[in-house]
DNA sequence: AAGTACACTGTACATCGTACAGAGTAACTG
DNA sequence: CAGTTACTCTGTACGATGTACAGTGTACTT
């Protein structure tokens, strides 16, 4: 029996905000701390919660698991985090950190945005959970801030207000991460039960065949049908992105065009 | 002290999927059943955890929860439904058959997908969770098939291919399912803790200054100043949706004209 | 009247984040 | 040097979750 409930998106930033800047941008206080000296670090914990989540996905991430991973009791970990929130908070932000950021200045905008795009699929390419950690109060920590300065000297010299960049490049990245998010539920649920993606259709295409007559929902037989022919299986997340990739430089080509236009005059 | 833990994204369809098929069509074998009567029905389950869900957040969709709802002992819900799973499942396609499909053939394209996003949106507006609910491996009831024939009828005659129709109406859907889940995931930040979005910002504001200097970040500093000043927070759910409706209605204009042009010739 | 399939109940388990209280250690204070 | 204090690390414990499993009683079929 496979686990069928909702898919949880973690929550990030929690606690004391202060606190939780504070390990962000590593600004230990540093007071002569007293007793025993740290038998660990922030970053081990770090890479320790990273190194399970990449091989076995944020579910397998619990205060247990990455102690156990430290060779360490679980609550253990609280002296170096105050919470799994803000541990996801600075494994995110690490992650930010480590993404490499191609220069691609002097270049036409379509390639420097399609390169953005790019980088941003391989994080989370990398690092699956990434995508299915909540966002909402990002971690404002240094990794999240050369990335976003990195992005946003992608969009400059377009003639694009200030706030557009930041519209176009939100756009931009929400799709991004809606892609590679729906590319990880697919693998998970593929992984998940004993069920392949073929078989599960296997078992619902006779049943599926009696109910779904052509004559209720003639264009979503057709056009299902075309599309699930098309793509191997039922959706195909490689597609969807780079469908959705070039529909989003379209749409930037469109609103740089008006502004070129609205400002040529 | 609030929960920071990841943002769990419930997952469906877990257990046989023929019986889930036959659950979502109300295909139900009606051998005459021997023991008592059944004190409840599938749409009363269905029904009470749609209201749990709707007025206290997916989290409160608990099978302990839902049964104390209707006056019953959690184990007793699963005569009705294989699992929660399941039961989302059956939550879900319901919300989705009872979505108000306004008629707009005749009308101009871009009304019509404006339309079809806006049916989206306000679903996610009355059921907030829905948003939040994974649909790798949808739940193929009638009632998302109902949806899914309504939504490609307003892509209907534009010139666009059978794949293109579904690409473009998945793209759209992501969209605005992408945009409802952060305002929920906003939302749920803002009631979650004792600490409002001003209150972050204040705790966070000092340290923030402290560290983040103009030299490193000129543009993330300027930028996000701005598209802070602009719309008041740090994040407006509603104008991304606004932004982003116009860059999907764009980039499928682009798309449009394009093919319209390759058929001319 | 006997048998059987089913609805419903109660208890139980593994898992999670983490509160709390204790034990030991090193630096500061005198 | 001794005493205090702040800190690290540990062990135990709690409440919550989905649901497996083993009853208990009911209404239909034979």
């Amino acid at each position: 029996m496979r686990e069928n409930s909702p898919v949880p998106t973690e929550r990030t930033s929690a606690g004391d905000p202060a606190r939780t800047l504070q390990l962000l941008w590593r600004d230990a206080s540093p007071d002569r701390r007293r007793g025993p000296r740290r038998g660990l670090s922030i970053d081990a914990v770090v890479a320790a919660a990273t190194a399970v989540a990449d091989a076995e996905g944020l579910d397998a991430v619990t205060m247990r698991r990455v102690a156990q991973e430290l060779g360490v009791v679980p609550m253990t970990l609280y002296t170096y985090v105050p919470g799994k929130s803000e541990l996801l908070d600075l494994m995110l932000d690490a992650a930010y950190a480590r993404m490499p950021r191609t220069d691609t200045s002097g270049q036409p905008w379509r390639r420097r945005v399609t390169a953005i795009a790019e980088e941003n699929k391989a994080l989370f390419e990398r690092h699956p959970w990434a995508a299915t950690v909540s966002t909402a109060r990002p971690p404002l920590g240094p990794g999240l801030m050369a990335k976003y300065e990195h992005e946003l000297s992608a969009l400059d010299g377009l003639g694009l207000g200030d706030v557009e960049m930041d519209d176009c490049l939100t756009h931009l990245l929400m799709f991004v991460q809606t892609c590679a998010r729906a590319a990880a539920e697919a693998r998970a649920v593929r992984n998940d039960g004993a069920m392949s993606d073929q078989q599960w259709w296997e078992a619902n295409a006779p049943l599926l065949a009696r109910v779904l007559d052509e004559k209720s929902y003639p264009r979503a037989v057709r056009v299902g049908a075309a599309a699930g022919a098309a793509h191997g299986s039922a959706y195909d997340p490689e597609h969807a992105y780079a469908f959705g990739l070039q529909r989003v430089l379209d749409a930037f080509a469109a609103l740089i065009d008006r502004n070129e236009g609205a400002g040529a005059h």
